[in-house]
RNA sequence: GGGGUAGUAGGGUAGCCUGGUCCAUCCUAGAGCGUUUGGGACGCUUUGACGGCGGUUCGAAUCCGCCCUACCCCA
C-alpha cells in the first residue's frame, strides 16, 4: 500500500498545506474565475456560521445589528481626505447603470464609514440619542494588488463584521475602544486562538483615526496575521459628516466615534493555528459536527450496531450536540481519515464488542482515546469535548510562546525573525529609527503598548539610537 | 509596480516547435456491478478535456490576436 495515499502536504510547508486543506476539507473553492474572489463550500460556510454566531452573541450584549447599502456615492466617499488617501487605489467603482453612464459614480464599500456616517448625522440630535452602538456583517471590496489568498487577502472580503459607535466625549469613546478589545479577547479565547494586542505606529493606523489598536496572531510559518482592529476615530469623521448633538445645556457639540472590525481572517487563523498534518482541528464550539459516530458493522450484528448507533445519535442530539452517524458503505479506516481531514473533534467508534460492553470508543481529534458509556453519554461527551477544547487551547498557546522572544540588537532581531519568530524590541518611537528597523530587518513594526499574556513588555534603550525606548512588536506580516 | 512561466477530464502529466489518425496516459476522481469491512479494500465495466472569445485553414490542444486566471522572481 502506498504510504502517502491521501496525505496532505505537511503543515511545515504552510502555504501548500493551507491551499490544499481548503480544497480537500471543502472550505473554499478557489476556482471562481475572478482574481481574489472565492467560493465558500457548504462545509466551510457552516464553520463560518458557527464562528460568526459566537461573534454575534458577544456583540449583541450591547450593540444592535443593522445593514447598510453596498454602494456609496462618490461625494460622500470623498469627504474625508485622509480616509480617501488610504483607500483610493483599491476602490472598485460602479460607473454604469446598464449602458447609461452614471452621473454619480458609486463605490463598492471597502469599509462602511462613509456609508454609515451620513446616516448617523441624521440619527443623532440630542445627548439622549447617545451612545449609538451598531454593527453589521457584510461583504467589502478592495482591489488588492498584492498576491491574493483565500480568507487572508481577498478582493471580496465576504464576512466583514464592522462595528461603529458614537459617543458624547473622547474619553467615552476611549472606554468603548477598551470594551471592544475585551470583546475581541473573549471571542478569540473561545476560538482557542492566542492573540497579541498592540497600538499600531502612527503611519500604519486606520486612515482618519486618532489611533488604532490591532490584534495579531502568529501563523504556523511565523508570520503574523492581523485578525482584528479597533480604531478611536476622535472627531475626524464626525466633523466631516456633521455628527453633532445638543448637550444638556442646549449647546451643539461634535460627537466622538470608534469603529472596529473582524473579518474571515479569524477563520483563516482558526484553520491555520489548530490544524495539523492530518487536516483541520476544530474547537467544539465552532465545529460543524462535534462528534461523528462510526459504526463498525460486521456480518449478522450489522443491524444491532446500526440501531445502537442511531440511538446514541438521538440521545446526544437531544442534549444539544451536533452529531452525525456515518453509515456510508466505506471501510471504517477510510471514514476516520475523512473526518480527521474535516476536523471533527470527537469520533465515537461503535462495534459489536462495544455494544456488548455498553460503551463506545471515543477518539479525540487532538490525540488520545477514552470511552463513553451509553448510560451517561451526554455527560461523558460534555466532559471529553471540554478536554479537547483545553488541549487545543494549550497547543495553540505553546505555539505562540515558542514563537515570541525579546531581543536587544539588530543582529539578534534578524536571526530571530529568520527563525520564524515574532519579536519584542525597544524603540524610541521616532519615525527614522522605526523605518530603519523595518528596512534592516525586512519586517514590520506591528505596534507599541504591547499587551500579551505570553511575553513581558518592558522599557529599554532603542535598538537603533540607544535613547529610551518602549517595548515594540516586530514581525513579518501577511 | 516591473519581469517571467503556465492553463489539457475531479486531480496530475505527455502531446504543441513540425496542424490531420485508430485507443493519449497515471491517480487518492466520477458512475455502475460484485466481493469486502476494528485505521485509507479489491476486481471488472464505464464516463470525461484541451481557460475564454475571435481569426487563419478542407481541418486547430497545436499557428495568430485579444481577454481571463494561476504560479514564480524582482522592487
Amino acid at each position: 500500500m502506498d504510504e502517502d495515499a491521501g496525505a496532505l502536504p505537511k503543515k511545515q510547508d504552510f502555504s501548500e498545506w493551507y491551499n490544499e486543506l481548503l480544497w480537500r476539507a471543502e472550505i473554499m473553492d478557489v476556482r471562481y474565475p475572478v482574481k481574489g474572489l472565492y467560493v465558500w463550500f457548504p462545509y466551510g460556510f457552516a464553520i463560518r456560521k458557527f464562528v460568526y454566531q459566537r461573534l454575534r452573541e458577544l456583540l449583541d450584549r450591547d450593540h444592535k445589528e443593522t445593514l447598510f447599502p453596498l454602494l456609496i456615492p462618490e461625494q460622500e466617499f470623498m469627504k474625508e481626505a485622509e480616509h480617501i488617501k488610504g483607500f483610493e487605489d483599491e476602490v472598485y467603482w460602479v460607473t454604469h447603470g446598464g449602458t447609461t453612464p452614471l452621473d454619480v459614480k458609486l463605490a463598492l464599500r471597502p469599509t462602511s464609514e462613509t456609508a454609515i456616517y451620513p446616516m448617523f448625522a441624521l440619527w443623532v440630535r440630542s445627548h439622549a440619542d447617545l451612545p449609538i452602538k451598531i454593527y453589521q456583517v457584510v461583504n467589502t471590496f478592495r482591489y488588492e494588488t498584492k498576491q491574493t489568498r483565500p480568507m487572508i487577502r481577498a478582493r471580496e472580503i465576504t464576512s466583514f463584521m464592522e462595528s461603529h459607535t458614537v459617543h458624547a466625549t473622547w474619553d467615552e469613546a476611549e472606554a468603548q475602544v477598551e470594551s471592544e478589545i475585551a470583546l475581541t479577547r473573549e471571542f478569540y479565547q473561545s476560538l482557542c486562538i492566542p492573540i497579541i494586542i498592540s497600538k499600531r505606529p502612527d503611519w500604519d493606523k486606520f486612515p482618519g483615526a486618532d489611533y488604532t489598536i490591532a490584534v495579531d496572531t502568529i501563523m504556523p510559518n511565523g508570520k503574523t496575521l492581523q485578525i482584528g482592529t479597533v480604531h478611536h476615530l476622535g472627531d475626524h469623521f464626525s466633523r466631516t459628516f456633521s455628527i453633532q448633538y445638543e448637550d444638556k445645556n442646549g449647546e451643539q457639540k461634535v460627537a466622538f466615534q470608534t469603529c472596529y472590525g473582524i473579518s474571515e481572517r479569524c477563520i483563516a487563523a482558526l484553520i491555520s493555528v489548530h490544524g495539523d498534518d492530518k487536516g483541520l482541528i476544530l474547537p467544539p464550539v465552532v465545529a460543524t459536527l462535534q462528534a461523528v459516530i462510526v459504526p463498525i458493522t460486521i456480518g449478522k450484528r450489522h443491524d444491532d450496531v446500526i440501531a445502537a448507533a442511531e440511538k446514541l445519535k438521538i440521545d446526544l442530539e437531544a442534549n444539544g450536540f451536533r452529531v452525525k452517524l456515518d453509515a456510508r458503505d466505506m471501510r471504517p479506516g477510510a471514514k476516520y481519515y475523512w473526518w480527521e481531514l474535516r476536523g471533527v473533534p470527537l469520533r465515537l467508534e461503535l462495534g459489536p464488542r462495544d455494544l456488548d460492553a455498553g460503551k463506545a470508543m471515543a477518539v479525540k481529534r487532538c490525540g488520545g482515546k477514552t470511552t463513553i458509556s451509553f448510560a451517561t453519554a451526554a455527560d461523558d461527551v460534555t466532559r471529553v469535548l471540554g478536554e479537547i477544547t483545553e488541549d487545543i487551547r494549550e497547543k495553540a498557546e505553546e505555539h505562540m510562546k515558542s514563537h515570541l522572544c525579546t531581543v536587544d540588537s539588530m543582529d539578534a532581531l534578524n536571526s530571530a525573525l529568520n527563525a520564524g519568530k515574532v519579536v519584542v524590541v525597544h524603540w524610541c518611537r521616532e519615525r527614522g529609527c522605526g523605518d530603519a528597523i523595518e528596512e534592516k530587518a525586512n519586517s514590520s513594526l506591528l505596534g507599541t503598548d504591547v499587551r500579551s499574556d505570553y511575553i513581558e513588555a518592558t522599557d529599554g534603550p532603542c535598538i537603533i539610537c540607544g535613547k529610551p525606548g518602549k517595548a515594540t512588536l516586530v514581525g513579518r506580516t501577511y
